[in-house]
DNA sequence: TGACGATACGGAACGCCGTTCCGTTTTACA
DNA sequence: TGTAAAACGGAACGGCGTTCCGTATCGTCA
């Protein structure tokens, strides 16, 4: 994966209506995904978006490439938000609250998304790949932020974080008797 | 569950074509799901039994119903073929070997059938309980006998037998190039 | 044995799915 | 501003699980 498509078909378009409808596409389609699981049907997502079923398979060939390209798109937007939440928030750790939300969400997108892959692994693996190489330094950031700022008591590093945050959340989509927002929140305010 | 309803409704029934339907249905699941997956269409699998998509449903009220049924029954095929072979095999040594060869053949749609499962999990728990308690007392049966007339060198249990087995089966049905069945009938003959 | 009521059968029909196709509309540029 | 190119919307297609109902088969009892 070099750094040009990290962007996706979305750059290189000329007409101002595909961009604003590539865009509103990811964003409905994620939409749709958190109300009704990762199989919302094509016209779901498509009239989400105020367009035709047309117009998702132009953007997105098949189904499947519409999923990956929400994936990707909340993993930029997950690494885009650390350095900017660490900026505008009052202390570092707040930050990291906010950016732990952030990746809460994201998570119970990827664990339905990883449950409908099981059958067309193809290109599962280097996505997952993306997702640490993404991730990994913005949430480091964020963590040696808060530790400079004296704000940490424990030395975990941000794999095991992330690890951790992730594991609260498995199984979240399935029960609702299972808050994993909570609890990870419950354990970022146990690192201070 | 008790020992009622172990035959499921096939006992119950009084009409002759009832039960000559449920019985046909069963093997012609099976035989579709082995030929194109546990995925095969309903429609695949009546005309293979030779009957309309009205009897399938009358019988097994949903697809899934079908699916497990058919698991169902091909743990019980296996747990009765334990003792058949056994008598009628030259050694227990090779009934075992027989023994191994049918439970791959079952494997293989078990791992196909935990696959497509992910959703709706009620009941698979049950069926896996079904499966250790119906079987794992087989296999062990034919274990004694293959010990006691000293063909064993390993003192193996039945459990970590059926185990290894399951775990040579993994994904067996992915990977044209991996042979579970060679590498079990390995094990088994690795016994002696 | 033959007729009859109950029951099961077959397969057309329904609604939903992903995907394709094409007439219509919007866009960018000369 | 006129025009060619590109994207749009949504009807249409084939396949799926499931339902429905007219028809055929079965067991029973006169």
């Amino acid at each position: 994966m070099t750094d040009d498509d990290r962007q996706g078909d979305t750059a290189g378009s000329k007409r101002k209506d595909v961009r604003r409808n590539q865009q509103t596409l990811l964003e409905a389609a994620a939409a749709a995904f958190v109300a009704s699981g990762v199989e919302a049907p094509v016209r779901d997502i498509a009239s989400r978006a105020g367009v035709g079923v047309g117009t998702v398979y132009r953007h997105f060939p098949t189904r499947s490439d519409l999923v990956i390209a929400v994936y990707r798109h909340q993993v930029d937007a997950c690494a885009e938000a650390g350095p900017v939440l660490l900026a505008a928030g009052p202390t570092p750790h707040v930050a990291l609250e906010r950016w732990a939300d952030l990746f809460v969400d994201f998570l119970v997108t990827k664990h339905g998304l990883a449950a409908a892959m099981q059958a067309d692994n193809t290109g599962f693996e280097a996505l997952h790949a993306y997702f640490l190489d993404r991730l990994l330094p913005v949430c480091a950031e964020l963590l040696d932020a808060a530790a400079a700022a004296g704000e940490l008591r424990s030395g975990l590093t941000a794999y095991q974080l992330m690890r951790g945050i992730g594991n609260l959340c498995i199984g979240a989509e399935n029960d609702p008797d299972y808050d994993a927002r909570r609890l990870v929140a419950l354990l970022v305010a146990g690192l201070r």
